[in-house]
RNA sequence: GCCCCUAUCGUCUAGUGGCCUAGGACGCCGCCCUCUCACGGCGGUAACGCGGGUUCAAAUCCCGCUGGGGGUACCA
């Protein structure tokens, strides 16, 4: 404030700040984009404050909590780019592990009259209050109650007042006080519920900074409350919107596709999932939207959040990943379809699959993937035996005259000397022109013959990598099928 | 019921009192390119929820209404 005071230099290195962020879910399930972006946003204020993202796994729920989960937390943050590796990150730290702490505070609270015992039932408070929603009434909190096995204890919140959270993204919330029950802070077998651990933790951890979902807003005057009478200053909150689903509903695991493992199984690189999560509730500015992650960072404040809930939007997720795709090298994006070219994914078998033909196409076929997965059904007539059995493609191809054109472009080929994807594309223009069609036309039935589909790659380069052999063969086999229905014997 | 959050094209958003006859992107439609399908290029469709204020001036500020969402557990 003071003229002539020093500002702070902006130093082109970024600065070790005091800042430390945290992620802090639960590993009771699969992980979820919303998780993933939570995660990404705090990732991305520690990055461009240079402080430090703490990951804690809040494993005290033992019955929902399994093992494998909280791998998948692990896997699911480094494929995003999140791992112990960088020096941003510290942790996992496990909540389970810090059961001493909680405990602790459960007995300040305590000892501080700040908490009372309570041996009230759910049914006691509602038939006293006539209302199953209405909190707690604060029966005990005058009994003087000690604790006994069954005792849940209590926080005792201000009577009068209100209690302001400090939110950088929502301006600064107020709850009165008297709208704040007295919420069980340790259960009847002493063990602390998530307001308490998880503030404790947060303190313990040093966390100056919290940035989380929207569904937490309504817990946050309460840990707020345990902050300060825990003697330490709360951290800031930010809370972010939350992201839905068409209907507008928050995104669950029961109804919606929410599994970042299923997107990453699809073939949506995780630049790309990256690069949309960070646009949900936030845009970079400038009106540009493809950019890479230290380029988002770099324009990040999470004080520009947007306060409503987004819409995740596959659509919009697959057209980002698109543009990812086709902006790579050739060999890379080959690289990054081999998941999708080999069993189980793929329906051919080793001995059937060949590199050098699939390196021949992989470019033609760059264009018309927006999902990795989709590469399968673009080269597999390469790799079958037989082309895939497409019946619509075939009805909507092999129509007159392609029964009589068939044989003519068979012949055709079969005497063509140069077997590349010119010389091919003139003869079947050739063969068109004499059946009166452009070469849009006269190109389906060979197409179908030879892929199965009306839709795919350019056909002259499929057919020079396929081979005279192959190709003449499938020819054949369609020839067949055509005449078989002619004559009155249905081929299906 | 109570508490809290929230409201710009169908969707994600830009917009912080005049640059707004509201910009971009996805989607959708059309045209061009073209061996199919894509890619690419060009063009189009489409929004400030409603009602009151404040102001010379409001998408932007205030109030109300309506709509949407979240929370309301001895889950996290």
């Amino acid at each position: 404030m003071t003229s002539g005071a020093p500002t702070t230099p902006s130093s082109p290195t970024t600065p070790a700040s005091d800042v430390r962020v945290r992620f802090a879910p639960s590993p009771t399930g699969m992980f979820h984009v919303g998780g993933a972006r939570s995660a990404l946003f705090n990732w991305a204020v520690a990055k461009r404050s240079g402080g430090t993202f703490v990951l804690r796994i809040e494993d005290t729920d033992a019955a929902r909590n399994k093992p494998e989960w909280t791998q998948g937390i692990l896997d699911a943050l480094a494929a995003l780019g999140m791992h112990s590796q960088d020096p941003t990150f510290e942790g996992p730290y496990f909540q389970s592990q810090n059961v001493e702490l909680h405990a602790e505070a459960a007995r300040r609270l305590s000892e501080a009259g700040r908490a009372y015992y309570c041996d009230c039932t759910r049914e006691d408070v509602a038939a006293r209050t006539g209302n199953p929603h209405s909190g707690y009434d604060g029966f005990c909190r005058d009994r003087g109650l000690a604790y006994e096995p069954g005792r849940a204890l209590r926080f005792r919140t201000p009577d009068e007042g209100e209690t302001q959270v400090v939110d950088l993204i929502r301006g600064n919330p107020v709850f009165p006080n008297d709208s704040i029950e007295d919420f069980v802070v340790a259960r009847g077998d002493g063990s602390p519920v998530f307001l308490l651990a998880n503030v404790v933790d947060d303190m313990d951890e040093r966390i100056t900074h919290v940035i989380r979902g929207e569904e937490h807003l309504p817990n946050t005057p309460k840990q707020q409350l345990l902050w300060e009478a825990l003697g330490a200053t709360p951290p800031v909150w930010a809370h972010l919107p939350v992201i839905v689903n068409e209907k507008r509903q928050k995104l669950s695991k029961r109804r919606d596709k929410v599994a970042l493992e299923d997107y990453l199984a699809d073939g949506i690189l995780p630049e790309a999932m990256v690069n949309y999560l960070m646009l949900l509730g936030w845009a970079p500015g400038n009106d540009e939207e493809i950019l890479p992650f230290e380029e988002l960072v770099r324009r990040f404040d999470v004080a520009d959040v947007n306060t409503a809930s987004a819409f995740f939007d596959v659509k919009k997720l697959t057209a980002f990943n698109g543009e990812y795709i086709r902006a790579m090298g050739v060999e890379d994006f080959a690289a990054a379809c081999d998941p999708w070219l080999h069993a189980p994914r793929a329906p051919w078998s080793e001995e059937q699959f060949d590199a050098a033909a699939f390196a021949a196409v992989a470019p033609l076929a760059q264009t018309r993937v927006a999902l990795l997965s989709e590469i399968t059904n673009n080269v597999d007539f390469l790799f079958l035996d037989e082309p895939v059995h497409d019946e619509q493609s075939w009805a909507k191809a092999m129509k007159p005259p392609a029964a009589e054109l068939l044989p003519d472009a068979r012949a055709a080929l079969a005497e063509l000397e140069a077997w590349e994807a010119e010389p091919l594309k003139e003869t079947v223009t050739a063969v068109g022109e004499k059946h009166g069609l452009k070469l849009g036309k006269a190109q389906a039935p060979v197409r179908v013959a030879v892929t199965g589909r009306t839709v795919g790659l350019p056909l002259f380069e499929s057919l020079e990598v396929l081979g005279r052999e192959r190709t003449l063969a499938r020819v054949d086999a369609a020839i067949a099928r055509l005449a078989d229905a002619a004559a009155g014997t249905p081929a299906e």
